[in-house]
RNA sequence: GGUGGGGUACCGAAGUGGCCAAACGGGGCAGACUGUAAAUCUGUUGUCUUCGACUUCGAUGGUUCGAAUCCAUCCCCCACCA
């Protein structure tokens, strides 16, 4: 274990936005080094969305950072929470699973974290294991450490109950739940989204309550996904998981704002402050094209995932079909059926809609008549049009949608 | 239990008898431009055999030449009071 405190808390305090307290993390550390134990870091994890994005990497890396320093994170699965759900049924992002679905999504969600986390560093843990066997009357004594006032502190429970929105007591219950986690595994280090502030909170407190030492509290950015705005999140579609393919990895994060890159640098790459600084002030300058600076964070992100290659091929290709307007390397072949067609020929709205190109004949209409469709390479703008298709044809849809159309004997 | 407010297209939200396939915003899609799937601008955004037809405004039934809009019943949601 690293014994250089000083140096710790500079690593780890970068980056994050809330640290309650930098002194009791000090102290931590400090006892950590001296009695050579490594300090618990706990992350929870909601097994309802088991694709894990770009915004979790934030919290991943810090994670990291904390592996790399000798200590222990321990990833909390919470499969009891998750199998309750919200019963509401008014909160999208809490359904409830069934116990194979929760074991299917912390098992890929295991898979995933190590991609950035070190397996030999990190303990898995259910929560299942501590709540299945409570009793109520443990429930109760437990609800009794905390008060309606102090749940009502949190942000977003004081705005709803004076706009007079209904607050569920499942929702209510939530936060001691994670708090009681924290307690279970006797967390030195809690580290969550900005979001998850008030949790975290709570679990130090409870903690204390219950005699034990309070755990720091460490909140991240959350980052913006796609859209720029919102923070993101798998239910809103604005995000980049670490799974898909590199091409789409890299594609999508060509698509995010110029203004939003510094970010992705800072907190999916690491990259140091004064690094991204220098980088943006080129781009302010003239000196460096933003496109080339978005390509270098794109490919960088691909290889984080994958590797190198990988990353190349994605630029590539990217650069194939959107800066040389060519077409990709791999385009999907779609057989049609000879009843399909009027001999050899087709109309190209009912092409577009059998390749599977576009859902519906009035949106393969409308992509005519908006001009984005093409034919080995020829526009086609009348949707009464009709296609040859005795000899295979490349239709292109849009920007992003190719298919290789051949006709089925 | 009582009172009041609601349920409209992917989302938010107008519309209270014909001009409503339904304003507006967001999102999506397309085009232009560009070094970018950035930004910006423009168009588009129910379905179909598209100069026309059909199905949509919680559900069912009704009034009417004509209903998202009126009536009845029902289902669901929310707040307040008890």
């Amino acid at each position: 274990m690293k014994k250089d405190v000083n140096k710790a808390i500079e690593v780890l305090g970068t980056r994050s936005v809330d640290l309650y307290s930098i002194d009791d993390l000090k102290k931590k550390l400090q006892k950590a080094a001296r009695e050579n134990r490594p300090l618990r870091v706990k992350y929870g994890a909601d097994p309802s969305a088991p694709d894990i994005h770009l915004g979790h990497v934030v919290g991943l890396n810090k994670l990291r950072e904390f592996q790399d320093l000798g200590h222990t994170v321990v990833f909390i699965i919470g499969d009891f929470t998750g199998m309750i759900g919200d019963p509401s049924g008014r909160s999208k992002t809490r359904p409830q699973l069934s116990r194979e679905e929760v074991d299917a999504n912390a098992k890929s969600y295991q898979e995933q974290v190590f991609k950035i986390l070190d397996p030999g560093k990190t303990e898995v843990r259910f929560n299942s294991e501590w709540f299945a066997e409570m009793t109520f009357e443990e429930v109760i004594r437990l609800s009794a450490k905390v008060t309606v006032g102090k749940i009502l502190q949190r942000d977003d429970f004081s705005k709803r109950y004076s706009a007079g929105q209904e607050i569920s007591l499942v929702e209510f219950l939530y936060p001691l739940v994670q708090a009681y986690d924290s307690f279970m595994i006797e967390a030195d280090v809690e580290v969550g989204g900005t979001d998850q502030l008030f949790n975290l909170l709570l679990g130090r407190e409870l903690q204390e309550k219950l005699g034990q030492e309070p755990q720091v509290v460490m909140t991240l950015p959350l980052i913006e996904g796609l859209d720029g705005v919102q923070k993101m999140s798998k239910s809103l579609g604005n995000y980049i998981g670490i799974t898909e393919p590199p091409r789409e990895i890299f594609g999508k994060t060509m698509r995010i704002n110029d203004d939003l890159m510094w970010r992705y640098f800072s907190l999916v790459l690491c990259m140091p402050s004064a690094e991204v600084e220098a980088l943006k002030g080129e781009v302010a300058a003239g000196e460096r094209n933003p496109r080339d600076v978005k390509d270098l964070l794109a490919q960088s992100i691909v290889a984080k995932f994958y590797d190198d290659s990988a990353a190349q091929d994605a630029s590539a290709e990217f650069a194939r079909i959107f800066s040389q307007k060519e077409l990709p390397d791999d385009i999907p072949e779609v057989q049609l059926a000879a009843a399909d067609c009027d001999g050899t020929e087709i109309g190209v709205l009912t092409l577009l809609v059998k390749a599977g190109l576009v859902p519906s004949n009035s949106e393969a209409r409308r992509l005519v008549l908006q001009a984005g469709v093409k034919i080995d390479d020829v526009k086609v703008e009348d949707p009464k049009a009709m296609i040859d298709i005795s000899s295979p044809a490349v239709v292109r849809a849009g920007k992003r949608k190719f298919a290789r159309i051949t006709l089925r004997s």
